[in-house]
RNA sequence: GGCCCCUUCGUCUAAGGGUUAGGACGCGGCCCUUUCACGGCUGAAAUACGGGUUCGAAUCCCGUAGGGGUCACCA
């Protein structure tokens, strides 16, 4: 049974790479027919907040991502992860250091000065606990192997030595008695039964680490996959400054979950030439062998893309919806039930248009717009004397029309272009100017049928009264 | 600095010894067209560099350069 875990420290929102992490942890399970589970990392009691637990967990359900049985919050297992570093000193795999941190920060700025390695020199490591004071305070560190090396498979990286040598005596336990993260981790991921590791690259050199503290304890090793970070478009880390926020920020850009899921899966990960990928699609095909090793950079443009897609992908009364939130603040007013109708009926014209949620709340405001309409400047400097006489003309025609329809306004105004010897967009373009205040709006006809006859007149009319 | 990892169009990627190095986003052109989009067609655009191995290298090996990660009683 595969088993994977999702687990975030709660320190801020849920970024663009720890969602890409999470992402794949669920998709891997999924794919097995396993379990994903979710982890809070929240040992760091000054640094983690309640509210960046929500921020996660919200940014996780937007994302549709669900896990498997109860969320683990990591310090409330602190005991337990006490209980085997003292195992660990008990069995000899690790012992007591009582060297103070002012001892320790000394020692690494000689090593800095004398340009070795900055390591635990094991001072403690083959001491007698008796030669310290007595009630000095102690901190546990594992006894790690000195010579030979060793090897992950890692199922994205390969296989990946280091020296022993290179990895020192860590602190399990602190001298406060609390365990350190890597105790934690390697603990927690055992009891919880977790199989495989997918995490960020950033975390390889920690492996290791872990990798020594589970043979000490004799437990099965899992295996690692170890995914490329994500960069910003300029290759360097992702950081708040590229505008990479949490995923929420993205939501509250207009960007549809379906959109950035398949964003995030095609970055640093293929199948072929396939682009547009649905979860069922994503749960089928997903395998730790199509991830890459290098980092790649978020593009927002190709995120904008795939929005569009999904936009137009979606169904109508779900894009309403999502859009309301957004058309009331615009128009500072709630929408009423026939707004919501109205807005169902023109979204098969407006939502081709747009790229995101946001482009497509704007693009629906003429519909809600009470006379008479302010125009844009380019509206308003198109109407000139010329245009406003066509517009009279064109009232005249459509005042006469009983038969309200596509093809019938599509008649009139074809044959008032023909007599007036005018291309159609001489006519359509001030009419759109009248009709929606704007240059840009879906097609001409389809404007005249959602807005009514009543309301179109009466738009057109505002427009020539001006002259 | 030590250690580890990475390197195909600007970006995301395909090609796992033999391809005119493919697709997608973005960019340019054309078409469609009542505007804006959509869509269709099309163009420019890449194997970091240097050595090997091989009949043949983007692909295997070595080196160089560049980039990234990590070196806490943080996670």
């Amino acid at each position: 049974m595969v088993v994977t875990r999702f687990a975030p420290s709660p320190t801020g929102f849920l970024h663009i790479g720890g969602a890409r992490t999470a992402m794949f942890n669920w998709l891997f399970a999924r794919h097995h027919g396993g379990k994903a589970l979710l982890r809070i990392e929240d040992t760091d009691k000054a640094r983690s907040t309640q509210e960046a637990i929500d921020a996660i967990s919200e940014g996780l359900d937007w994302l549709g991502l669900d896990w498997d049985g109860e969320t683990v919050f990591q310090s409330e297992r602190a005991a337990r992860h006490a209980k085997v570093a003292h195992e660990l000193v008990a069995s000899g795999n690790a012992y007591k250091c009582f060297a103070t941190s002012e001892e320790l920060t000394e020692m690494r700025e000689q090593q800095r000065a004398e340009k070795k390695p900055m390591r635990y020199d094991g001072r403690w490591r083959d001491r007698d606990p008796s030669e310290a004071p007595d009630g000095a305070p102690f901190a546990i560190r594992l006894k790690t192997e000195m010579a030979g090396k060793v090897t992950i498979s890692d199922m994205v990286q390969g296989d990946v030595s280091v020296q022993n040598s290179e990895i020192d005596d860590f602190i399990l336990l602190r001298s406060d008695g609390t365990p350190t993260y890597m105790l934690a981790v390697v603990v927690d991921d055992h009891d919880m039964g977790v199989t495989h590791l997918i995490r960020g690259d950033d975390h390889l050199n920690n492996a290791f680490r872990q990798l020594a503290l589970i043979r000490a304890m004799g437990w099965p090793e899992p295996l690692y996959a170890h995914i490329p970070l994500i960069h910003g478009n300029d290759g360097a880390k992702l950081s708040k400054r590229h505008g990479a926020l949490g995923v929420e920020a993205y939501r509250d850009m207009g960007i549809l979950p379906d959109a950035m899921f398949n964003y995030l899966l095609r970055l640093g990960w293929g199948h072929g030439d396939d682009e547009i990928i649905s979860r069922a699609q994503a749960i089928e095909w997903f395998d730790l062998s199509g991830v890459g090793k290098s980092p790649s950079r978020f593009d927002t443009k190709k995120l904008q893309n795939l929005n569009g897609h999904y936009m137009r992908d979606a169904a109508d009364n779900d894009l309403v919806r999502l859009a309301t939130p957004w058309i009331e603040q615009d128009l500072g007013q709630a929408l009423t039930a026939a707004n919501k109708e109205l807005l169902g009926q023109a979204m098969p014209v407006l939502k081709s248009r747009a790229k995101n949620l946001i482009e497509l709340a704007e693009s629906s405001l003429f519909l809600f717009k009470k006379r008479p309409l302010g125009l844009d400047e380019r509206a308003e400097n198109l109407l000139d004397d010329p245009a406003r006489t066509l517009l009279k003309s064109i009232h005249l025609g459509l005042t006469d029309l009983e038969d309200w329809t596509l093809e019938a306004t599509e008649e009139v105004i074809k044959a008032i272009a023909e007599s007036a010897e005018l291309g159609l967009g001489k006519l359509a373009q001030p009419m759109r100017a009248a009709l929606t205040g704007s240059t840009s709006s879906p097609g001409i006809f389809d404007v005249l049928i959602l807005l009514g006859k009543e309301e179109s007149l009466g738009r057109l009319a505002d427009q020539i009264e001006k002259t």
